[in-house]
DNA sequence: TGACACATACCGACTGGTCTGTATTTTAGA
DNA sequence: TCTAAAATACAGACCAGTCGGTATGTGTCA
């Protein structure tokens, strides 16, 4: 099987991005290991340095081309366009909170506010990458409630960036909260609360 | 002075305990080295590793003697026999803020949000401890809030339980938010916008 | 044939942890 | 109260293992 290894730049990149992923959500930046990467990509050092200039540029790449897409499918997009942010949101914590503790990612919390906990006072381009995923959220929730406050379904004297950047904080402390305490109904519970405070926003 | 080094074992323990909680607050459990905690202590791995059996070890006398005293102090105590914790909340978190900013606390955020994000999914025994002081700060503020109610400062239909997870989870978020952006702006943005929250919960 | 895409062997630095030796302090017995 | 023994509190060399990173070789493809 040897011959017939094919050759696939592309393919080999991804595996090892996928793989540093896996390793980084699982393990920390710091922790992780680039030896168990390259060996869970099923590949070596040599493809790993060759791809990438290093422990941190394969982290630059892995918040470039992962998390920061990943994310904004998940959180920016479905809010791209809503004119009233109060359901919108509401729908997306479900599905969110639903899928996470569907598939355990209860555990290992948001792959996001994990790295950015973690790297963001050791590595400062770490960390103005990272904050680049948390600005572009502010701004998309920022902007659905400017859209929901002239839609007459958002109170007028509401902030929208006051109430953005409150949102995406209680999101991410949420999150960290509920991994730590491995309580998914300490989640829900939090999620009610959150639901509350949207309504106090309705006109 | 090598003959009148006098010995004083508590002392010996609580410098490495210090310089054990300033090397993993700045780089992590698993990025902080024994190596750098006794530099800085001026001591010697043999008074480490007497008085702990180990970098875990060290990390749990960390949480318990470290930061679980100094959160108790800082968080519960102000508020355990609160009547109006919407007053009280206020004011402990503006202290806290004005506190942080003052001496670059923003910059590293909060050590036990810190450790917990880092640590709580690698190691069952950092978690436990973490998650007590979660707890006894959830029932801090929830107590205050159940005797808001009873003094007529709170709405009687608001969840003690409920609205201390989500103020807890948001307090965590807002910091670690923070010092993501390195902004302080952002932090006192998401502070008003908590504030308003309070105020939503008014009779 | 030359550029690319790896694989493999290997490097020095550093890690957490152990071992042995020794100075100090505490305890016990006369 | 004086002294011997035992326990404690370190100091510092040292260990095996892992780390990120490199140098070199080899097969693949245009």
């Amino acid at each position: 099987m040897k011959t017939t290894a094919k050759r696939s730049p592309e393919n080999t990149r991804g595996k090892i991005l996928q793989a540093a992923f896996d390793e980084f959500y699982k393990n920390g930046f710091q922790g992780g290991s680039l030896n168990r990467i390259v060996d869970e990509a099923r590949t070596t050092k040599g493809a790993l340095f060759h791809h990438f200039k290093g422990k941190k540029d394969l982290g630059y790449a892995v918040v470039r081309e992962v998390i920061h897409p990943h994310f904004k499918q998940q959180w920016s997009d479905p809010l791209a366009h809503s004119t009233d942010p109060i359901t919108d949101l509401k729908r997306i914590f479900r599905q969110c909170a639903k899928r996470e503790i569907a598939n355990g990612g209860l555990v290992h919390g948001c792959p996001l506010n994990n790295l950015a906990q973690e790297m963001s006072p050791l590595d400062e381009k770490f960390r103005k990458s990272l904050e680049k995923i948390y600005v572009a959220w502010r701004e998309t929730v920022a902007a659905a409630f400017a859209r929901g406050i002239k839609a007459g379904k958002v109170r007028k004297d509401v902030s929208p960036r006051k109430v953005a950047a409150f949102i995406v904080a209680a999101q991410a402390g949420m999150a960290g909260t509920a991994k730590n305490a491995q309580n998914e109904e300490l989640l829900l519970q939090t999620g009610q609360a959150l639901f509350d405070y949207f309504d106090s926003l309705k006109p």
